[in-house]
DNA sequence: CCAGCCAACGAACGATCGTACGCTAAAGGA
DNA sequence: TCCTTTAGCGTACGATCGTTCGTTGGCTGG
């Protein structure tokens, strides 16, 4: 049974990723079970089997974009010491992550922010908690680095916490709707700016 | 012919309202017609009719909040003169709209802008020359203050919008999603803090 | 007053939705 | 070698999707 329940992880995996991609341009809702199954060439039956329900691959796919978000920011700035140091490698990855993303169309955790954050239930309660743990791992390394007195302390931690994710948002919106190829480079000088004075 | 076409519009109103309202929770692509029959006790038929077709209720709903933004943001701004009086104005009715927006929802343009950025279509089209259009109208007004030496110039004024546009998406996040209900203050402040350092 | 117009209805269509069921075939342990 | 497990398939179900049709009833212009 070892050989088959890898092959069965491994199509599960396949199934979660080409969902991700989709959700990404037609959003979550939008998942659905017959064209992820021809996309796949799969039957309907192989693509709900492994999650039970519709329900539960939307769940797969979220967590699954959740993941993708912290490998592509947070995960690589554990390398480097906390405070000014990893709040500067956040903001290049950050800026990196929205210039060539691993979705197709811009960061999926502010779509699914925007989509979702009307319909309670599992996947706003997940997305939730995704977005306040990243918010407090982005606060944390800002008060480290205003206790070192790195960065600015005009403006309170909370208050860099909301200029920097909005930055991070509006750049969103200049990339994937305007076509600004600009705004990656203007989103990362913004974000320093902001830290700095 | 008179009397009937007034009541035709007045049902084309009252549809298109309702699909603004159920739009705004459950998305753009979400609205159907057969729930919106039934949330209006009208028949399929008397909902489609008016609007050709599922595609124009929809381009009819976007449009209809477009101008529910302007109506609440530009619109009353015009009375003060241009410039900072005018910039003045709009950050407080900004963050007056997303504080209790005329959507039950949050920020209805940003929530399509998010859900409509990776498919093309006129839906993309109109919401594209839409925001085109209002980050135009805001970077005037930044321009005007700036040349008159009643803001900052530390930072240009594509600067600015960006900054300004991302604090709104931000408090819209912190207010839909985290349920924060200091954020409109909190957005108010910064956008002020934005222009005047 | 009456003929014509039109907003809205009700019914039906093919397609697709999510889900449930039984089946097949391959793989692993005894 | 045989038995059990299970990944995935094929089919069918009822519900709902968007659209099209003929009909109806109340208004309006003449």
């Amino acid at each position: 049974m070892r050989r088959s329940a890898e092959a069965a992880q491994l199509t599960r995996e396949r199934i979660v990723a080409t969902g991700v991609t989709k959700a990404s341009t037609d959003g979550l809702s939008a998942l659905t079970i017959g064209t992820l199954a021809e996309a796949l060439g799969m039957s309907k039956a192989g693509i709900v089997g492994p999650f039970g329900s519709r329900a539960g691959l939307q769940f797969a796919v979220l967590t699954k974009a959740a993941d993708m978000f912290i490998a592509a920011v947070v995960a690589p700035s554990m390398e480097v010491e906390s405070g000014l140091p990893r709040l500067r490698v956040m903001i290049d990855l950050w800026c990196g992550y929205l210039d060539s993303s691993p979705f197709p169309n811009g960061c999926f955790i502010t779509a699914a922010s925007c989509e979702l954050d009307g319909r309670p239930g599992e996947l706003r309660s997940f997305l939730l908690a995704t977005v306040t743990r990243w918010r407090a791992f982005l606060r944390e390394q800002i008060v480290i680095a205003q206790e070192a007195g790195d960065i600015t302390t005009t403006l309170d931690a909370d208050d860099l916490v909301t200029a920097l994710t909005g930055i991070a948002m509006a750049a969103n919106q200049e990339i994937q709707l305007l076509g600004d190829a600009t705004a990656p480079a203007r989103a990362r000088r913004l974000m320093l700016a902001a830290i700095t004075r």
